[in-house]
DNA sequence: CCCGAATGGATACAGTCGTATCCTAACAAT
DNA sequence: ATTGTTAGGATACGACTGTATCCATTCGGG
């Protein structure tokens, strides 16, 4: 059900979603829709708790294939490298994404849920880069927030050229080598 | 009757954009905004033309304003820090833009439109780099478009930080120069 | 057995939407 | 002076919206 409501935001925009329309997507009927969620309120932030738990399984699956070896830089490989849409699913869910963001930017409600998982993402990798810098994996001059800050905009502005297709995947993925290889290479210490 | 447009349309959302609400806006009647907007999407378009021209201003402004020593870099730091909002008014027009934006995700009409600038814009900063490298003012293993591609995109990551509050714009600013100091700093001829 | 809760089909309601139509004015050119 | 174009007020239309109501099932515990 959350589902269909996601199929429709990724593919013809959060303004098309319809408590109708969701009903002919799932293959209920609308009162089934307005059964399961009181509200289309109710359902908006349902679609938006999906996503990001969408979102965290990835990560933690790409943190689990690259597992043994998990490096500082890997795990920010493995998570930057799951913002950036790789497939069609995450590609579609990325529009989902883009398109509650941009609402949640008018619309307080969906704001305190939308900004939950961003916050805990820069926090997590700020964490872990502070380690990294006292481990001595990185310059003792670079500031971990300031490092992570860039490193999430540079993904999320990726992700935005990759969505309207200016740029593939693979050259999206390049660009944050490079700038993963300028923190983490050498020097570094 | 544009800037009612955009005055909604950065406020309230895209989705609250109706010919009635900007009637009300512009203190005109209905029939009005349909006589001068014959379609919904035609008075859209306008809104987005509109906003890319402003952009357009700003770039131009601040390029005048920081005239005479017109290095590359200059003209970087100018273009980038156009981009990131820096006052209220380019803040709400940077809200609409990125309204615009994610419509134009799941509506092709918009998305033409809408491609435009950015595309103009990375092509021009790609000359100009490529120009600076010539002239050795960044390292000969650098590649312009790559580099223009990866700025762009960590000052449109910035702006939504910057728009969702999560940083200040002086924040955005201080990564940025960092990002271009590492460009253009020592060691690049 | 049966009765209340869970589940869901059908339909109705008031509101808003984009668009179209009908009717005045004003003003410029013939 | 008349005619045509530009400009705009008032209102109507059908489609769609979220929500509410009324009713029929199904089903598990008393």
């Amino acid at each position: 059900m959350t589902e269909a409501l996601l199929r429709i935001a990724s593919t013809r925009g959060l303004q098309a979603v319809s408590m109708r329309e969701i009903a002919a997507e799932a293959g209920v009927s609308l009162r089934v829709v307005q059964y399961y969620f009181t509200n289309k309120q109710a359902l908006l932030e349902s679609g938006l708790t999906e996503l990001g738990a969408r979102m965290d399984r990835r990560v933690k699956q790409r943190a689990a294939a690259a597992a043994g070896e998990l490096t500082p830089r890997g795990v920010f490989a493995a998570v930057l490298g799951t913002i950036v849409p790789f497939d069609e699913q995450s590609r579609l869910d990325s529009m989902a994404w883009t398109a509650y963001y941009t609402a949640a930017l008018t619309d307080p409600a969906l704001a305190a849920v939308g900004l939950t998982l961003p916050n805990a993402l820069e926090d997590f990798l700020t964490v872990r880069l502070t380690a990294a810098q006292q481990a001595g994996d990185i310059a003792p001059d670079r500031d971990p927030r300031t490092e992570v800050a860039g490193l999430l905009a540079l993904a999320n502005g990726l992700t935005h050229s990759v969505l309207s297709r200016q740029r593939s995947h693979e050259a999206a993925t390049k660009i944050i080598d490079y700038h993963l290889d300028r923190l983490f290479g050498p020097g570094a210490a």
